[in-house]
DNA sequence: AAGCGTTATATTTACTAAAACATAACGAAA
DNA sequence: TTTCGTTATGTTTTAGTAAATATAACGCTT
C-alpha cells in the first residue's frame, strides 16, 4: 500500500485562529439549523464548546460572521452574515485546492 | 492586519502516521546528534516520547528509516538510513511547496 | 569482569484539555 | 406575568495525554 498525504489548514487573524475545519463545520450547521444550540446537537458537541468556538470566530474576524439574538420568538437564534457565507465558501475552495495540490506532490515520496 | 493561512501536513501509511512535523524534527535531531537520547534532550522531550515516536516511524515505513544499535562503543546510537534522509528531504520540500501554494490562495479571502 | 552510555520498556504520577453540570438573562407570545 | 427555547457564562468533574521514575539488556572498552 502506498503512502497518503493529509493536511489541515486554518486561517489566523492576529495570532488567533479564525477558521479551521471544526469552525467551518459549526458555521455550516448554524446555517442549516438557524440556532447555535441545534447546531451543537447536530454535531454532538456541547453547547458550551460550540459557543466558545463561535465566540472566538466572531472576535477574530474583521466583520461579524454571525448575528445572534436572545429571547423572542423561538427563544432566539443565530444566522450567518453574507461575510460569513463568503468565508466558508472561500475556505472550502482553498482546502480542496490544497488537497489536489498535495495529491500531485506525493509521488515524490512514492518514487523513493 | 490581514489574515494568515497556516497548514500542517503529514504522511500516512495504512492509516498510521508515518511522518509529521514532530517526527521530522526528531529525525533531524538524530542525524545531528547520532543518538536518540541526545536528540530527545536537544528537543526537550522525554526519551520515552522520542522512542515511541521513532518506533512508530520505523513500524509505519516501508523500509527502515533509522538503524539503532545497543551497547558497544559509546553505548550505542541511532543513525538515519539513506531512505530516511530522502524521506525528510521530500517532506520538507512538499511542506514548503504547500506553504507557497497557500500563500497565493489566501488573497481569495483578503479580497472579501 | 566491571563500567559506561546507550536502546528498550513498564509503571506511576502530574497536568491539561474536554466534557458535564448548573444557572442567569433575554424577549416575544400567550 | 408566566412560559418557552434560546444565548451567555461559571464551576466542577472526567478523561486523555504527557511527564517522571524505574529497570533491564546490550556490547565495546578498560
Amino acid at each position: 500500500m502506498s503512502y497518503k498525504i493529509k493536511s489541515r489548514i486554518w486561517i489566523e487573524a492576529d495570532n488567533n485562529v479564525l477558521l479551521g475545519q471544526g469552525r467551518v463545520q459549526l458555521l455550516k450547521a448554524i446555517a442549516k439549523t438557524g440556532s447555535l444550540s441545534k447546531a451543537a446537537k447536530s454535531l454532538n458537541i456541547s453547547y458550551k464548546k460550540a459557543w466558545t468556538l463561535l465566540d472566538s470566530v466572531n472576535k477574530s474576524a474583521k466583520k461579524p460572521v454571525t448575528i445572534n439574538s436572545i429571547g423572542g420568538k423561538g427563544g432566539g437564534g443565530a444566522e450567518l452574515t453574507d461575510y460569513g457565507i463568503s468565508l466558508i465558501r472561500a475556505f472550502d475552495e482553498i482546502n480542496q485546492n490544497c488537497w489536489d495540490f498535495l495529491d500531485k506532490q506525493i509521488q515524490k515520496i512514492d518514487s523513493l
